[in-house]
DNA sequence: CTTTAATTCATACGTCCGTTTAAACCATAC
DNA sequence: GTATGGTTTAAACGGACGTATGAATTAAAG
């Protein structure tokens, strides 16, 4: 069958590693193909299009990514919530993804931040429908730790707070602050955890704003 | 002299919608001419290419917006500080912007936050140097009011404000925000800068994380 | 060995892009 | 009127892009 069984996942790894750098528009099939050394048409053969390559990609580490939300979202419901706790383990595992494939992880960290920056419809949507399950149920979780909050208001500062993260996971310092040494120890990306868990904590918990009018908002996630 | 004096302005005003709905690569220079009603060469006569019409573009609102900012911390330091003024001096003008021009104003609010999130390199750099002079001086505000915070930590925690305030901005939601009635009343902006300052005024004073190795940030604003 | 079906390959197609060119235009100065 | 110089115009250039095609190649099945 396969001539090179794992053209797949090497299209994929260097689609990863362009978009990351360079963005979605700007990394053309040619230089996917050429990093990967794989035949210019490999893409559309294996995935059909340039569109759901950037979706593979995305599903590829998200999958994964939110069920391991969700199994620390268990854990930390079976020992006891705080709102820290829930924090960590909602942004955690994105961030911490660098430590566990050494060069891949931060990579997919900077990626992460530009799917939810970058303005391609279809990859909002998608990376939406991925996460939505995970979303659902932290957002319960934060509701029940938030009883002060109305709805609408939560939805506000779940929105605020993966603007604050995305940024930061999107950000060209990211790049630098991942630079350093890592190997072995989860200590930059566990540091920068450190750093947004009180910033976060705090506005989550913030006094409300006076009456205001009501602004639906869509979604957050 | 001028055929059509007005030729730079027209096509300013259409890439700014352009760009702020479909983004800077997905925006070509066939599609600004000619919604601008000129001729495909004028762009390059005026601005010389295309990277130097983005950069007119932004600079055309955000020095006038950076004036209007240092006016109003001003005013805060003059009629005394507190963090919540401070912020409201902050961001305020970038989200009111939509009441002073009508159609013109949320087309560039979302713009905005295209540029902080979008990955062009000359772009960040081009809004990073409009905005320096005014975000030094905030930066020090900010400072001399949460003397508990050490300067990195104060880099870190404007950095993750930047992202909230420019995800929100950028996002989808801001245009059906905007959508709502919103002539003659600073209604729906005003809103969302209320629910953004307490937020923000939190997060900025929540207690230090425990000890963290030093990570250096490059800038913020 | 032959057949078969999945994969790889070189190549080409049509389109759209940013930019350039050189001629036409037009208000003003002489 | 005629010359001048800023501006507009139509047309073209070369290149890069995503995708499609049909033949070559490969590994497994009969």
């Amino acid at each position: 069958m396969a001539q090179q069984a794992d053209t797949k996942e090497r299209i994929l790894d260097a689609a990863e590693a362009l978009f990351s750098e360079h963005g979605f528009v700007n990394t053309s099939m040619r230089s996917i193909t050429q990093s990967a050394n794989v035949n210019l048409a490999a893409v559309n053969y294996h995935f059909g299009s340039k569109e759901e390559l950037i979706k593979a990609v995305f599903a590829r580490r998200l999958l994964p990514l939110n069920e391991e939300r969700i199994r620390r979202l268990d854990d930390v419901l079976a020992q006891g919530v705080t709102l820290e706790r829930l924090l960590e383990a909602f942004i955690a595992p994105h961030l911490e993804l660098s430590q566990d494939h050494e060069e891949v992880g931060d990579r997919f960290v900077r990626l992460i931040g530009r799917g939810y920056t970058d303005h391609a419809e279809f990859l909002r949507d998608h990376i939406h429908q991925l996460n939505k399950p995970c979303v659902a149920r932290f957002k319960e979780a934060f509701a029940a730790e938030l009883p002060h909050l109305p709805r609408k208001e939560l939805s506000w500062r779940l929105h605020f707070l993966v603007g604050a993260v995305a940024h930061t996971m999107a950000g060209p310092d990211m790049i630098r602050l991942m630079a350093g040494r890592r190997i072995s120890d989860h200590g930059n990306a566990q540091a920068l955890v450190q750093r947004l868990i009180p910033f976060l904590a705090a506005g989550l918990q913030a006094p409300l704003p006076e009456s205001l009018p009501d602004l639906e908002l869509r979604h957050a996630g």
